[in-house]
DNA sequence: GATCCTATGTACCGAGCGGTAACATGTCAA
DNA sequence: TTGACATGTTACCGCTCGGTACATAGGATC
C-alpha cells in the first residue's frame, strides 16, 4: 500500500525522495489531525504544511483513510511510549507506576496545546463504530484496560477488575475534562489525588 | 435572533407556520448533530429531515452556528432534566441522589443510540477554544461542577472539592469510555462502583 | 548525446459545503 | 377587493472537499 510497486526487469531505485515524502507527510498529518480533527482537516491542508503536492500524498497512502490509520497507529506507539515511560521510572512498584503516569497524564493534559486523547477525539468525528479507525480506537482501549488490569493485579488489589475500570474512567475523564473545562481548570490535576484514592481503596497492601 | 422584526405599525401576525419550523428544524438539527456530529451535518440535511427548505431555516437562525448554540441549549436543558430527575428520587439524601445519577447515566450510556456527551462532542469538533460553542460547552461543566460541590457539601464530606473533582472525572470517563470502548464493555458500568468507592472514602459520614 | 523510465507537479473532476437573491404563494387587515 | 407582508420554493453563488488524468522534469543507461 504504501510502496510503489516496479517492474519485474529494472532495478528499483531506492526512492529516497518517496521515503522523505512519506514521512513529511505523516507528520503534518499527526500535528493537523490531532490539532484541527482528523475530518476537519483537508488533504490540502496536509500535503501544503508537508511541503508538498497532493499527488505525492496519494501516491504514498491510497485514501485519506489510510493515512488516518497511519496517524492512529503512530499515536498508539507513543501513548504507549508514554505509558512505559512512566512505569519504567518506579520498577516492581504498581502503585507508585499508576501514581506516575496519572502525574505524567495530567502534566501533558494542561499543556495549553493539549487536545485531549486523539482516540477519543476520532470517535467523537466518526459515528459510524464499524469505521476502521474506530476499531482501532477499540483496539487501543481494550489494550489499555489489560494493561491496567494487569497492573492492578500486581498491586495485589482484591478487587483488579473494578480498580482497573475505575482508573481506566480516570484516565478518559481526564483526557475529557481537559477539553471540556475552561482552561487551567483544577480538575484535570485532581485526577492524580482520585487515582490514590481510588488505589488506597482497593490497592491497601502495597505502601 | 430567532424572531423576525415587524415595523411599527402594523400588528405583527402570529406566524403559526414559523414556529412550526423552528421546532421542526431544532429537533431535527438535536437529532442529526448529537448522532452524526455537529460539523459532519450540513444544513442541507437538517432542512430535509425537518421536511423543509434551507430557506426557513436561515429566516428563522442568522446561521448554523446559531443553530448549533440552540442545539446546546436545549441539550443543557435535557441534561439537568435528567439529573434533577436522579436526585429527585431521593429527597435529603446527598449520596444516594449522586449514585442514582450514575446508575441513570450508565443506563442511558449502555444504550446502543447513545452518541455520549454532545458537549464533549462539540469540544472535539471545534478545535478552537473560543468558539462560542466551546463557550457553551464550558459554562456547562462548570455549573455541573458546582451542582457536584453543593452535593458534596450536604453529604458532609470532609473533602467536597476532591470528591467533586472525583466524581466529575467519572462522568466525563462514563461518557467517553461508551464511545471509546468496545459495545457493551462492563468499564461504563462499573463506573456506579467507582463512584460508590470515592463516596466511601470521601464522604463516609453519611449512610 | 539520445533514450527511456519514473518521480513529481499542474490542473482538473463531480460533489457537497454554508449562505443568498429572486420570485411565487398564501393569508390577513383595511 | 386590494394591498402588504410573512412564508415557501427554486436556482444559484463562491468555496472546499477527496480523488485523478495527464503533462513535465530529472537522472541513469546505452
Amino acid at each position: 500500500m504504501t510502496q510503489t510497486e516496479t517492474g519485474s526487469r529494472t532495478r528499483r531505485r531506492p526512492t529516497t525522495h518517496a521515503l522523505d515524502a512519506q514521512t513529511q507527510i505523516l507528520e503534518a498529518a499527526d500535528t493537523l489531525f490531532y490539532r484541527e480533527g482528523a475530518r476537519a482537516v483537508g488533504v490540502d491542508a496536509v500535503v501544503k504544511l508537508a511541503g508538498l503536492n497532493k499527488m505525492s500524498l496519494y501516491r504514498q497512502f491510497e485514501s485519506k483513510d489510510a493515512l488516518l490509520l497511519h496517524y492512529l497507529e503512530r499515536r498508539a506507539q507513543r501513548f504507549w511510549g508514554y505509558f512505559e515511560a512512566s512505569v519504567a521510572r518506579h520498577p516492581g512498584q504498581p502503585r507508585e507506576q499508576l501514581l506516575q503516569f496519572f502525574r505524567d497524564l495530567a502534566t501533558r493534559a494542561t499543556h495549553p496545546s493539549y487536545r485531549g486523547c486523539p482516540f477519543v477525539n476520532i470517535a467523537a468525528e466518526f459515528p459510524d463504530p464499524t469505521h476502521p479507525a474506530r476499531l482501532a480506537v477499540a483496539t487501543n482501549k481494550t489494550q489499555l484496560m489489560e494493561r491496567l488490569r494487569a497492573l492492578a493485579r500486581e498491586a495485589d488489589s482484591p478487587a483488579p477488575e473494578r480498580l482497573a475500570s475505575g482508573l481506566a474512567l480516570l484516565i478518559e475523564g481526564t483526557y475529557a475534562a481537559s477539553q471540556t473545562y475552561p482552561p487551567g481548570h483544577p480538575v484535570v490535576m485532581a485526577a492524580v489525588d482520585t487515582a490514590r484514592t481510588l488505589l488506597d481503596a482497593l490497592a491497601p497492601g502495597t505502601a
